[in-house]
DNA sequence: CGAACGATTGACGAAACTCAAGTAGTGTGG
DNA sequence: CCACACTACTTGAGTTTCGTCAATCGTTCG
């Protein structure tokens, strides 16, 4: 058994950095994290969003590649890995979320690789109220419209004007700060939608 | 220890198919492999590439999400799962190539989300020339147009024209079919090359 | 030889980016 | 409580890149 601790990150606080050791575990318990590289240009790729029960990297010796940051409020249990996988439990779990995260990257690939601007907005509104655990239909998000793009691959410019015009339209409603409420497309051209089934 | 068999799949066979049951580890020996997924459009979006040493994929008990297909004549060695990772050696080598796999697939995010067509084909020769063992400055490509597209998040016209602009201005050079010779960017805009730093 | 497949090239259009200006919100200090 | 600063967001105009459609050419392999 290794040692565990817990911590608390504030909205926007650094977690880790890109280029800092492995080797402790972390583990979301509450909150909401955003994983990001920054390219050569400064420009920033957010690989992935993390939610209560995910681990946030698998690097045990090596150097960990991206960066970690709380998008609210966040308590994260962080123990010393070599440790925690000396159980057999532990090692399976560490397994199954290291195969869900290949999953789910996978999963972004395919949404950059082959949808539009529109289209990978609607499997990210899905993908959201999934991963934040919202009411069937409405969508928290606590994040901001360049971080929405930078998950994206599109600018801040093009999906601020993606909100607009369905909120024109008609097919989504803002129901409080930050909280949408949305039609679900038709059956879900979403990525997320086929990875369910 | 579980059973293990050698199987030789020609240029362009499926090795398996998204939907089928996981459970057997597949293992290059020598040759190489793309993994891709297939949209309800009938897109393809090349995932990956893998080379000798590389396992396909980590599925032990679940539902492969993915196809796998020879790219040219290929061994590959297929054991019992569950039998094969009883031995903590094979055990930490698997965990390894997950891990491995997840920074590639990290890599790709960033490339399709946040570079232009010809960066997107910079970065790939000098990835397919480290994947497929190449001489340095060298590129073997057994891939169509159309793959490569597929890998990238392009149209076949563009990796074409692409490919041409750069024949007319001398940064490339065809010395075998399918075999380039090439000018590594200035200090690599690669995110392989940073990578590897 | 000819069919089939892959590659090239051109003309055109559409989707998304860039640049720029202006409008909410939000929090802070007087 | 208001004024200010700061950040996020919106919206418009113009440009660029890349995708689409289509015709042609080259290669390979029955």
């Amino acid at each position: 058994m290794g040692e565990t601790r817990h911590t608390t990150y504030r909205k926007g606080e650094a977690i880790y950095d890109a280029g800092s050791r492995g080797g402790d575990l972390f583990k979301v318990c509450s909150g909401a994290v955003m994983l990001y590289t920054i390219d050569d240009d400064g420009g920033r790729q957010i690989i992935d969003l993390a939610g209560p029960g995910d681990l946030l990297h698998f690097e045990l010796d090596g150097i960990v590649d991206h960066f970690a940051e709380a998008l609210t409020e966040t308590e994260i249990m962080i123990s010393d890995g070599a440790g925690t996988l000396s159980d057999p439990a532990a090692r399976a779990f560490f397994v199954d979320q290291m195969r869900d995260r290949l999953a789910m990257e996978r999963q972004h690939i395919t949404m950059l690789g082959r949808r539009t601007a529109q289209e990978r907005l609607e499997v990210f509104l899905d993908y959201a109220a999934e991963r934040m655990n919202s009411a069937p239909g409405h969508v928290e998000l606590p994040m901001t419209r360049q971080q929405i793009a930078d998950f994206l691959g599109l600018t801040l410019e093009t999906v601020s004007r993606i909100f607009a015009r369905w909120l024109r339209e008609d097919r989504l409603h803002l129901v409080a700060p930050k909280t949408y409420r949305y039609q679900r497309s038709a059956d879900g051209i979403g990525v997320l939608a086929r990875a369910a089934a």
